[in-house]
DNA sequence: CACGATACTGAAGGACATTGCATGAACCTG
DNA sequence: CAGGTTCATGCAATGTCCTTCAGTATCGTG
């Protein structure tokens, strides 16, 4: 073939099926696909990944759409919409994220689009016990055989789909994790970490006093933000990710990490 | 990994299973193969290593795709293809089993794709309150805005993605609802309800006790099949749900409902 | 040791899959 | 409604697959 992509060393030959999984899980965690962008990601031609976008909607992966694809019609407009939000900020924040896991842990993982994108950031082989009351990322580690994957049950909070309830904390109560992954609405200097549901801000804290060590993933729009109700006090947390330079105000005895580009 | 082929002028002859067992090693460690680039580093026609790939898919052990292989990924391609099987028959019995609801109800929704494809037929405004556990049931249940979620907790049974043990069976144990869409993978005039995992066995016979009413959605292939668990005896059933006719062995107390084209 | 049976490999040929391109239709934007 | 973009389809080129066959090595048995 003369029109392959020789790169000096070796032609990496992306298998159909891996082009197609690939789209998938990008579109998983973006929540959307653009033909023509992809096309020059993978080196292909347009015609290719509309060949597979095509396809994949004829077995109902996903909803085809002028210039690229959705998600596949169970999905719900806000949940989807946020996905797509900040995209490229939360695919950063998540690897950085994923990195921090070390084999054989515990780990309470919160939900939210951000979590979302540190699962889809592990890696294949991880071997580690993670704890989640959401049920969109306990189905999301389906794929990760090395997992055990605890489910903490409760009422469904529909806006954020987790769970919550007296049996959803009383059942925190009874682990001790190695790491949590705290989702917030807000990271300020004075109001702390914040969020919009007051039993949800409960919760949360409960949830940093079952684990050894918390981290908080922030999009650049939680950063210097509030919301209505207060989870804890920054001193809470044992290290902020974020994706420019650490704030100025973050108290000394707080680790700061770049997930930088 | 390295290695030489030829050694003081004798050429090193990979037997054929040495040859096999690199390719799956390979294969753990890369996550794809493809059978050219792998033709020239082993010396062998690239219709020896297509032999081997194929016998290799044969026993299961790997994914046959164009141009080389992938996992047999026992975790990944069974829900994704698992729910690619037997589609119209799921999409059929989920329409049926989905107009089974009353509004106001308390029904216990069981794992599995067959529920999943109810969920998808659920009416966009029905009002109830579902309860289970099956994190993929409940995050497919997100967009249904007047039905509350209950979730129940446990240890995530990979294979079937559905929450197990002691704490699972205890939240079921304080529920009381008025309809259970029981999941089996058999039904027997004499085995009964039948399933393939023990601890999924005893759960489900708990379930039955937890609702008023079991519904059991039956596809073709597993009408007059066993699995080696026993659920319960056929009696607990209150109404299976086919595709056919009504079976002649069942008890004259079942209802039999036709989910008909 | 001889002999047939079996397993393994490579090669030929035809079927099939995948890809990029060309064409004209459909779509979106302003 | 004009102009560009995106789309579906048909086509040709190439790569991959399977089947079949023949040659060789290995094995088991007498």
């Amino acid at each position: 073939m003369s029109f392959s992509i020789v790169q000096d060393h070796a032609v990496w030959t992306m298998l159909t099926r891996e082009r197609k999984a690939l789209l998938l899980d990008r579109l998983a965690v973006e929540g959307r696909l653009v033909a023509a962008a992809l096309a020059i990601e993978l080196q292909v031609s347009e015609d290719t990944i509309r060949r597979d976008l095509r396809e994949l909607a004829a077995e109902g992966r996903l909803t085809r759409v002028h210039g690229g694809a959705l998600p596949a019609s169970p999905t719900h407009r806000p949940l989807a919409e946020r996905s797509a939000m900040q995209t490229e900020a939360k695919v950063r924040l998540g690897r950085r994220g994923a990195e921090l896991i070390r084999p054989g842990q515990i780990v309470i993982l919160d939900g939210g689009t951000t979590h979302m994108a540190l699962v889809q950031a592990l890696p294949r082989n991880l071997h580690a016990t993670i704890v989640t009351h959401s049920p969109t990322i306990a189905a999301a580690l389906e794929p990760f055989e090395r997992v055990d994957v605890i489910l903490i049950g409760g009422t469904l909070l529909r806006l954020s789909m987790v769970a919550l309830g007296a049996a959803t904390a009383e059942a925190f109560g009874r682990i001790s994790a190695d790491l949590l992954f705290l989702g917030v609405t807000g990271v300020h200097p004075e109001a702390g970490l914040t969020t919009g549901h007051p039993e949800e801000a409960e919760l949360k804290s409960r949830l940093i006093r079952s684990a050894a060590e918390t981290i908080v993933l922030a999009t650049p729009d939680k950063i210097g933000a509030t919301s209505p109700f207060q989870i804890a006090p920054l001193a809470s947390v044992t290290a902020l990710v974020t994706l420019g330079e650490r704030p100025s105000w973050l108290p000394s005895g707080l680790a700061h990490l770049g997930a930088g580009p």
